[in-house]
DNA sequence: ACAAAAGTGTTCCTTCTACACCCATGA
DNA sequence: TCATGGGTGTAGAAGGAACACTTTTGT
């Protein structure tokens, strides 16, 4: 039985799971299987239990509808959505994550998750249930600015990644070119934003690339500052 | 009666409200009136109401606590805490808020408001009830990057200033001191952060200083960048 | 040899930093 | 005339943008 009453607040986790996939930025979406908004499209979530954290219960969520082990990975959280009517229940207040991982697979593994997939942003944008959009709208906006002042931009790469890896997330991300030769050195010089493995990649074409881990730093200091 | 079961969740506003005062930065303190934590110093908030919005409840609570009308002003969103034992009395998620003004008296308008008092931070640090002191130290670093990052800093000053009032606001907040002559040609250079009145004050001492209004400009750029 | 991607060196230009110096007022 | 805070000029340092050029591979 669903409530629809207002006196009675519930509280909610969406993620909003961004990967760069086929040269262009992708979100994890489900399609809604039950009402309100049955076969829309939206970002995964779920309510979060009694006696559980927040962050707890947005990681269990992602373990759930996606069957990926959240554990390690950075969630950022994002702007409170609590509108009295912004889910038709009744009242739901949403806490919204970001979440960015390399192009994996969707595992499929949950109930829910079967409908699980990757869509590009620019495709999906406008057309989510509840105030969804708005939520990716906002993540797309935390991961432009995540990548200027951290070294996030490693999380949407493999284990290990080329400099050109890392520099086509910044393209793909903040949507416009960079120029290589700066982009390399820019990285390089910066401490503790990546590691050299000594290791190189076979290339299918070209100069073999250096290949790297992500290094110890968080911040990015000095921050890589977009052209706005 | 007061429900101390964790299924029934309430959703609590709490605010930081700081501001520039003898040359401290200072937040605005109640003393709890009531169990949990009677008698010592905690942010003012309280709970949100049935189909009242979140940000609709910190106005509100902020106008019944401070007498201030908070119509214009801007609220920043903090990080949500939502541990489930967080406050005694059972299940309370709140959204914390950090809130900039210039040092005005406290009305003490409304009956809780009776004990609110600006205290230093530096001396508040480690004393608040419930974890307000986190909240409190969140505030702090969120008004930081706000100056680097906006032209916030303004929110510090009276609706009238010198470039000197407004210096003083980012030598307190970043607790270090900045070269007065490089930072007003900074601001004076930086399109829409202040605009002339024409007006000069009257000094105590010294040269009459120039008159600013804040600018139209909300994101400040370039940004003023501290040195860390 | 050629195409393509990786990477280095160098030049130009903008911005920041430090500080010498001048300005306008009260005491 | 001196102290004090407000404000301009300017030289040097630092960092970013643009781009010629070299390196290393596959075909």
């Amino acid at each position: 039985m669903i409530s629809r009453d207002h006196a009675t607040l519930r509280l909610a986790v969406d993620l909003a799971i961004l990967t760069v996939r086929e040269s262009a930025l992708q979100v994890l979406t489900i399609t809604r299987a039950n009402d309100p908004f049955r076969g829309q499209a939206a970002l995964p979530g779920g309510f979060t239990r009694t006696d559980e954290g927040i962050e707890v219960a947005a990681k269990r969520e992602l373990l759930e509808e996606t069957g990926l082990d959240g554990a390690g990975m950075h969630l950022e959280q994002l702007s409170v959505y609590g509108e009295p009517f912004r889910d038709p229940r009744g009242r739901v207040v949403s806490v919204p994550y970001l979440a960015i991982m390399p192009d994996l697979p969707v595992p499929t593994a949950g109930s829910d998750a079967s409908t699980a997939a990757w869509r590009p942003v620019a495709e999906v944008r406008g057309t989510l249930a509840f105030d969804h959009d708005e939520i990716l709208d906002e993540a797309v906006e935390r991961a432009r600015r995540l990548l200027e002042f951290t070294t996030l931009a490693t999380a949407f790469c493999e284990p290990v990644f080329t400099i050109g890896d890392l520099r086509a997330v910044y393209e793909t991300v903040w949507g416009e070119p960079l120029d290589p030769r700066n982009f390399s050195r820019k990285v390089v010089n910066t401490e503790g934003f990546v590691e050299e493995t000594g290791e190189k990649r076979l290339p299918g074409v070209g100069r073999p690339a250096a290949l790297y881990r992500p290094g110890g730093q968080k911040d990015l200091n000095p921050p890589i500052l977009r052209t706005r």
